[in-house]
DNA sequence: CGAATGACCTGTGAGC
DNA sequence: TGCTCACAGGTCATTC
């Protein structure tokens, strides 16, 4: 579920608990979420400062004190919860249901960090299709889940020339195209559904329709500030999503909110001189919505 | 090699 | 109420 912006927000959201601290016990449940964890997790860890988070594609890196690197992905369902004295505080709400369970004992609460100054940070997996590495300092580049990811849409080197680049040779659907992570990193399903009707961009044309003699068609120019734009907004929803969250009143600011085609079938078409009808097909057995009318 | 499919898991909502 | 079925924000491994 989470997307770059999701984790994005988990990341920030962590950042100002865990950098600094020094991780005081790990508290492992299980063996493994989608692979294995890697051989002593949890000692390895143990009584180590964590230096510094950040998100590369759709995962979190951990910076250890001396040297190693703490990989997260979140995959469908993971989230963290950090539990503290004041009570639990959610980190997001890319699940439908609790987070973590009262003092972290949940049935999916597979990983407790209990960190120094009393706080917890818990990691919530119902579908268990997220994964934790730990590996030595400065093989992040090499490591295998991270080699060959492309470029982040929100850094300077994404532009409308990196994907004719890239699109060139393609002769799979833009759709498609642009949830391979070895072009653009940490886009997912409802990011490029919402950019595609926000570009007026069919997810079912050829991605290399867009490239002329190996020169970005101008509509790629477009593309590219319409995911950008469409990014920062949903980041920006996140983090009120977050402060929301805490408040007694339940008011909301979620990005989900302001879906234009995802999970809008046979809805109306918000686009402007547009009223077609949101459609739903089935591309590469995912959910495609877009609107048939002002997409071409 | 690229492109399509299966597999990994649990939970939910719709429909009967 | 209780059952079955389709579906869910991801992506790795396998097959063609």
């Amino acid at each position: 579920m989470p997307e770059l912006p999701e984790v994005e927000t988990v990341m920030l959201g962590l950042k100002p608990v865990l950098e600094g601290r020094r991780i005081l016990a790990v508290e492992q449940r299980r063996e493994d979420l989608r692979f294995p964890f890697p051989k002593d997790f949890a000692a390895r860890l143990q009584g180590r400062r964590v230096e510094n988070l950040s998100r590369r594609a759709k995962y979190i890196l951990a910076a250890i004190e001396g040297g190693d690197t703490l990989l997260i992905h979140l995959g469908m369902t993971g989230r963290f919860t950090i539990l503290s004295d004041g009570g639990a505080r959610n980190l997001g709400e890319f699940y439908f249901e609790e987070g973590a369970g009262e003092n972290g004992r949940g049935p999916h609460d597979h990983i407790v960090f209990r960190l120094e100054g009393g706080a917890s940070v818990v990691y919530t997996d119902p579908r268990r299709f997220g994964m934790m590495d730990l590996f030595p300092e400065g093989h992040a580049s090499r490591h295998k889940l991270l080699k060959g990811i492309g470029v982040e849409p929100l850094g300077n080197e994404f532009s409308a020339e990196v994907l004719a680049c890239a699109f060139a040779a393609k002769k799979a659907p833009l759709k498609a195209a642009l949830l391979d992570q070895r072009i653009v990193a940490g886009l997912g399903n409802i990011y490029v559904c919402e950019a595609l009707h926000r570009a007026r961009l069919s997810p079912k044309r050829k991605a290399a329709t867009l490239v002329k003699r190996g020169k970005p068609d101008p509509r790629l120019d477009d593309l590219v500030s319409h995911i950008r734009a469409v990014l920062r907004e949903a980041i920006e929803a996140g983090g009120s999503t977050l402060n929301d969250y805490a408040r007694p009143d339940g008011s909301d600011g979620a990005f989900q909110h302001r879906f234009a085609v995802y999970d809008r079938e046979g809805g109306t078409c918000a686009a402007q001189g547009c009223a077609g009808t949101i459609k739903r097909v089935v591309q590469a057995g995912r959910s495609t919505f877009y609107c048939p009318s002002c997409q071409k």
